[in-house]
DNA sequence: ACTATATAGTTCGATATCGTACCAATAAGG
DNA sequence: CCTTATTGGTACGATATCGAACTATATAGT
């Protein structure tokens, strides 16, 4: 393979690691000790999508190991945003819920982020953003479908 | 802040995440067992940028904690990946040197790795992804000076 | 129905990551 | 010089992440 060709890959990837670094180091500088990203982006995705899926679906969503799905889910369980009920069509599985104080949490957390998208979007506006959404998307799901 | 404006940066940090997840998972199951992205990254980073260099420099290359540079670098140092030496210029400093296995580490991880990179540039072209760097490059300038 | 296989979730152990505290060497200000 | 503040690196403890093995339930094939 050419060497240029690799190197624009290398370097993607390598944008890509230290933004995810970055944006997480941002992020849960703003959430109350003890509360990670991943904590926050389930409760976000629960409120977006929908609540009352499985623990197993979340997993996927987010690209993670079931393992550490379970782990997480169990810090939101014990700080009260979430809670499980049985799933009635499988009686392995679970489903996820949203609590008021949950629900509290993602309010408080996007109040106290606002400020530096802002600034952020006053650096770069969000339509340049949403510009790269479709190539970023494509790729994740090319690099989704491919680990089979 | 509008609601839709916040949904484009936060779909864009999820995005973000999950691609570095998928990639740093994709790396890793090429690498020999022990080997993580980070102890690839810095091997390719001193061979391209140049060695000798010192851990904390290293650190803020990759936006990562100093004493993360120090874990992975030891990782390097148990492999013979890389060897230190003091740095002249300062009795408080190391510099970060190549060994040969080192050398040979980075090419056969590269070897190995060029085949998925092929087939992701099928899908999609290096130019697509070239265009996408300048401004992940400027999000992630913003960023890391924006931490202070 | 019965056995074999697959799937949802958890437990457990290994390790990567990171913050705090610390040490040693340098730099700055008198 | 001498004191104080700063900086490069490490040690240590806490926790996030993840693979392997396990349990319980569901599905498939006969």
């Amino acid at each position: 393979m050419d060497n240029d060709t690799r190197h624009i890959f290398f370097s993607f990837f390598n944008e890509i690691g230290i933004l995810a670094q970055l944006s997480r180091a941002a992020m849960e500088a703003r959430l109350p000790k003890g509360l990670t990203l991943p904590h926050f982006s389930v409760i976000n995705h629960l409120i977006r999508v929908r609540d009352g899926q499985t623990p197993l679906t979340l997993a996927k969503a987010f690209q993670v190991p079931k393992t550490t799905m379970t782990h997480t889910l169990n810090g939101l369980l014990d700080h009260g945003f979430v809670e499980m009920r049985p799933n009635p069509e499988d009686g392995r599985s679970k489903t996820v819920w949203l609590t008021d104080p949950g629900r509290r949490f993602r309010e408080d957390a996007i109040r106290s982020i606002d400020p530096e998208i802002a600034d952020l979007q006053k650096a770069i506006p969000a339509e340049r953003v949403a510009a790269l959404l479709p190539a970023l998307a494509e790729i994740r799901v090319f690099m989704d479908a491919y680990r089979d």
